[in-house]
DNA sequence: CATATGTAGGTTTTT
DNA sequence: CCTACATATG
């Protein structure tokens, strides 16, 4: 109870007089448009302590809408500031949680919802993606990647119901569209109607409701049921909504309808159309046009006295908006007197790749030495991604940080250990499943020991769990023991108890409290276990199996489950959109080149036919431009705007285009040191190269010179040195997969194309077919995997051959197999035997041309060679690597070699690329090989790891490091 | 100037 | 796997 009243008056006091005009107009509608940091939340909360101070009507009367989550908590952080515990009995809500309390309060008026949950975003993927895998579709399921565009149909859903258009309108309406003039986007708009129509039956079926649902719903009811109406209208005797610029038509209709008994309702409306950033998500630009029409008596309140920023900020923020196509009011704002400093809006472009986060982290370091605190700093970029260098570098100097940014807890170790372990006990039938659990140190079986298990199984061709059944050395006994025990508890016992269980008697705690960071562990593994706890609460019969399937869906559609965010009191690192309403002294807006933050791409794989698409392009720009100006706006004192000059690749890049726009008097250049390369970070790696002796590396050398060396493992080896280790190496069972299981029918049936073809035979296409059929038939696939296999690859077995029988060759030989080649090693004893199986050659004058077919789709010659920025190469050197085969082996000269395509381009043209291969290539090949060959030979590669972060193989790496 | 081919890139948010 | 843009080709 301290000093209540004393806070309102003090900040009541400091209220110029528009302000004050808009926190004493109580009664009646009023809208408040006016630009950043005037004042608009502060009038907003004030405004609620008015009420409560001015009226009889309690706490429970004022019902406070806004957009975000976060704009939540931020008011109600204000409010406390003013009338304390009181504001949290205020209804402060975002429109999906009001909409979700009436639903919960009055389920007897929502008969579609009624005793069902809430569907989260992976409720709707998955819905979808049941629905696209059990129908016969094809413009949007892909045969390579058949679950490609369920995100986007969920996407394509939501804007579909936010438009208040039901599976029915929507297939009415797609009849009314001309089919010719783009068959293939109205293929995948009529494909879209049939999930989105077996998506609501779903839901329904499921009792789910969704997002939209609510909203949707929400609106249906109020409107029909003038009982429910009339209910809230006198309970909520006055409302006020914040950030409404945000706000959708249907969101619109809400504050609308609750306010419809009276002509002139106690309805509150602040926002600022320049900071309009979430047009994308259905936002209406005229929200005010709209109120200021509906509610003609309505006082209006502009503001123009700026409490946040510098005027340089302003006038900069200002310039930039006058660049935009649209006509708002661009009022110039005015900064308090005493804050008129300059030199507030700073650009740093930071020289190299990869130095601007540590360019802002010391700039960052500098503040804070001059006793900044860090809670009022914020680092602002584009998109979530562009976070974790920046985390990274504050954090290698010791700074903390705020994370707002989603961070996922299964990707940390333990968590990942955690993962395997419950995997391997439910699926230990699965060979994959049980070998990544037999890495784990606490299965207690030594290094060798596993080795030899799993060659045992790739020998005898037995699963992996029936040798570990059946082997006789002791660990592998009794962790054999254990492991049947773990299962019987995991396939029985309820959700908690499983992972209960696993967690305190597999010796997974004793890990964690032995290893590095026990305390942040055990903090995520919290995290982890209230999302246990949530899941079971809606899906009580669930078991770990269950909740299994549930996480690797989070994984395939790039989910995660939030950390916590830690504490308060480090420098705040957000998304631009993230930072709305927020204010800071020192802003950093990070990666402001040109494609990223300005000048981006849209692509909208669904172009439904209803809104206008003309002017798209650039209301995009101009979308962009406001969330610029919002992370402009967000800074009191000073505002840097970095990008770096030059992309990972040396390519160089442009500053965002609204920099630009900026007027460039107000905008300094920063004077960025020459890099030197810190102290720090040299004494780690020196740390790093002292590598600890590798456990039975003899037995690993053993087994490498026994295996021999492939192209393949080559190309693993570069795309991922642990990817060749266990795949190639220990030959760790995968998982076959649909494309393997189809590239090897499609050789077969080449196989028996060429030869027929060189024996002179006639070729009977129907034959060849039936090959292919052959193999499909026997492979393990689900009866619509199969068909859609079979359409495919008969489709184009039949063009391939009618483009080729006519030039059948005639001296060939087909799967030729060349193995045990041997290849020494520099510095080494022993030479590797090395292998290899050519698709096909083919004689020609003085020497072979080696084919080799590709199921996949075609690529360009440059990017078989390795050219372009995503090639691998893989191709080329699969060519070079063949031609070391034949010189060796000496029998044969390589002339030329092909990659050929047995899918269509998109003209239908089977494509061959041919190529000669050198013997300068040849060297460089085999350059190459001695690196790589001696590097496996000596583990050197024990402590690397590849590019990608999260690699499947560099993880499982991790975990049989600590054994 | 029209057409074909090659290449890079692929959000932001709401319970 | 799709699409927009840049570059090459007729
Ligand atoms: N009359 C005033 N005197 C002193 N400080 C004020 C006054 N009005 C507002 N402020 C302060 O100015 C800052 C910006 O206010 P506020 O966040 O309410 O602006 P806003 O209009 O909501 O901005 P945004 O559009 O970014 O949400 C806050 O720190 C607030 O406390
Ligand atoms: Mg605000």
């Amino acid at each position: 109870m301290r000093s209540e009243k004393s806070t309102f008056e003090t900040l009541y006091r400091a209220l110029n007089p528009r302000q004050r005009e808009a926190v004493d107009a109580i009664e009646g509608p009023v809208i408040v448009i006016a630009g950043p940091g005037t004042g608009k939340t502060q009038v907003l909360t004030l405004r609620i302590a008015n009420i409560l101070k001015r009226t009889d009507v309690g706490p429970e009367g004022i019902l406070a809408l806004t957009f975000t989550n976060s704009g939540v908590a931020a008011m109600r952080a204000r409010l406390a500031e003013i009338i304390g515990s009181a504001a949290y009995r205020v209804n402060i809500y975002t429109f999906h949680g009001f909409a979700n309390a009436v639903i919960q309060r009055f389920p007897e008026y929502f008969p579609r919802i009624i005793g069902s949950h809430t569907a989260d975003r992976i409720d709707s993927l998955r819905l979808v993606e049941r629905a696209v895998l059990a129908r016969r579709l094809k413009a949007i399921k892909p045969f390579g990647n058949p679950l490609y565009y369920v995100s986007s149909v969920v996407k394509a859903i939501e804007t579909l119901k936010r438009e208040n258009m039901s599976p029915s309108a929507f297939a009415a309406l797609l009849r009314t569209v001309d089919r010719a003039a783009n068959p293939k986007k109205y293929e995948r708009n009529r494909e879209l109607a049939l999930v989105y129509r077996a998506y609501e039956e779903a839901l329904k079926r499921e009792r789910l409701y969704d997002y939209g649902d609510m909203i949707m719903e929400l609106v249906r009811v109020l409107v029909a049921e003038r009982e429910l109406l009339l209910t809230l209208e006198e309970e909520y005797q006055y409302i006020l909504a914040d950030e409404h610029q945000d706000a959708n038509q249907a969101q619109n209709t809400i504050l609308e309808l609750l306010g419809s008994f009276h002509d002139e309702p106690n309805l509150f409306i602040v926002g600022d159309e320049k900071q309009a950033i979430y047009q994308f998500q259905g936002a209406s630009l005229h929200n005010f046009l709209y109120f200021t029409a509906r509610f003609p008596n309505a006082k209006i309140i502009e503001l123009s006295e700026n409490y946040r920023s510098t005027q340089n900020i302003l006038d900069a923020a200002h310039s930039l908006a006058l660049s935009a196509k649209e006509r708002l009011s661009h009022v110039r704002l005015k900064a308090q007197k005493q804050r008129r400093q300059k030199e507030s809006v700073i650009l740093a472009p930071v020289p190299r790749s990869g130095d601007e986060p540590d360019y802002v982290a010391s700039e960052v370091e500098k503040l804070i030495g001059k006793g900044t605190n860090p809670g009022d700093i914020a680092m602002l970029y584009r998109e979530n991604s562009d976070m974790p260098p920046f985390a990274a570098a504050l954090a290698a100097r010791g700074i903390p940080s705020v994370i707002g940014s989603e961070t996922d807890v299964l990707k940390t170790p333990a968590l990942a250990e955690l993962l395997i372990l419950m995997r391997g006990a439910v699926h230990m039938d699965d060979d994959r499943k049980l070998a990544e659990l037999l890495c784990l140190p606490l299965t207690g079986i030594p290094a060798h020991l596993r080795y030899m298990l799993l060659a045992r199984a790739a020998e005898t061709h037995m699963s992996l769990y029936l040798v570990l059944a059946r082997a006789t050395e002791p660990p592998a006994c009794a962790f054999s023991r254990r492991l049947s025990h773990l299962n019987a508890v995991s396939l029985t016992r309820m959700l908690p108890a499983s992972i209960d269980f696993l967690v305190n008697e597999s010796g997974y705690r004793e890990e964690v409290i032995a290893g590095d960071d026990p305390t942040g562990t055990i903090q995520k593994l919290g995290d982890f276990f209230a999302e246990v706890k949530r899941y079971s609460a809606r899906h009580p019969d669930h078991k770990l199996a269950d909740f299994l399937d549930y996480l690797s869906a989070l994984e395939t559609h790039g989910l995660s489950i939030p950390e916590r965010a830690e504490g308060r009191g480090g420098v705040r690192l957000m998304t631009a959109h993230g930072s709305k309403g927020l204010e800071f002294d020192y802003v950093f807006i990070v990666r402001a080149f040109h494609g990223h933050f300005g000048g981006r791409r849209v692509r909208e794989r669904f172009d439904l036919p209803m809104r206008g698409s003309a002017l798209r392009e650039e209301i995009g720009v101009d979308d962009e431009r406001r969330l610029f100006y919002v992370a402009l706006t967000r800074s009191r004192r000073r505002v840097t705007v970095s990008y770096s000059v030059s992309d990972d690749n040396g390519g160089t890049l442009l500053p965002s285009q609204f920099i630009s726009e900026i007027d460039s008097r107000l905008v300094k250049l920063a004077s960025i040191p020459e890099k030197k390369v810190p102290q720090a970070l040299t004494s780690v790696s020196y740390q790093i190269a002292a590598p600890r002796p590798v456990p039975d590396a003899e037995y690993l050398k053993a087994l490498f010179f026994e295996r021999g060396f492939s192209v393949t493992h080559l190309n693993n080896y570069l795309a991922c040195p642990w990817k060749y280790f266990f795949v190639n190496l220990l030959r760790i069972p995968e998982a076959k997969s649909k494309h393997l299981i189809y590239g090897s029918a499609m050789h077969a049936a080449l196989k028996e194309l060429y030869d027929r073809g060189s024996r002179g035979e006639r070729v009977s296409a129907a034959r060849i077919i039936r090959i292919f059929e052959e193999n499909i038939a026997r492979a393990p696939l689900s009866p619509l995997e199969r068909e859609e296999a079979l359409g495919k690859g008969k489709r184009s077995l039949s063009g391939y051959i009618a483009q080729h029988r006519a030039g059948l060759p005639k001296d060939i030989r087909i799967e030729y197999a060349i193995h045990g080649v041997p290849f020494p090693l520099e510095g080494e004893s022993h030479v590797v035997r090395l292998n290899g199986i050519l698709d096909r050659i083919t004689f020609v004058s003085d020497g072979v041309l080696v084919s080799d077919y590709k199921t996949g789709a075609h690529k360009s010659r440059n990017e078989i060679v390795g050219k372009t920025k995503r090639a691998d190469g893989n191709y080329w050197r699969q060519l070079v690597f063949y031609k070391l085969l034949l010189d060796e082996q000496g029998t044969f000269k390589m002339r030329e070699g092909e990659i050929a395509f047995v899918e269509p381009d998109e003209k239908g043209r089977y494509r061959t690329e041919r190529f000669s291969v050198t013997p300068e290539d040849v060297s460089l090949l085999t350059r190459t090989m001695q690196e790589v060959l001696r590097a496996i030979a000596s583990l050197s590669f024990w402590d690397q790891t590849c590019s990608d972060p999260d690699c499947e193989y560099c993880r499982l790496a991790k975990v049989i490091k600590k054994s």
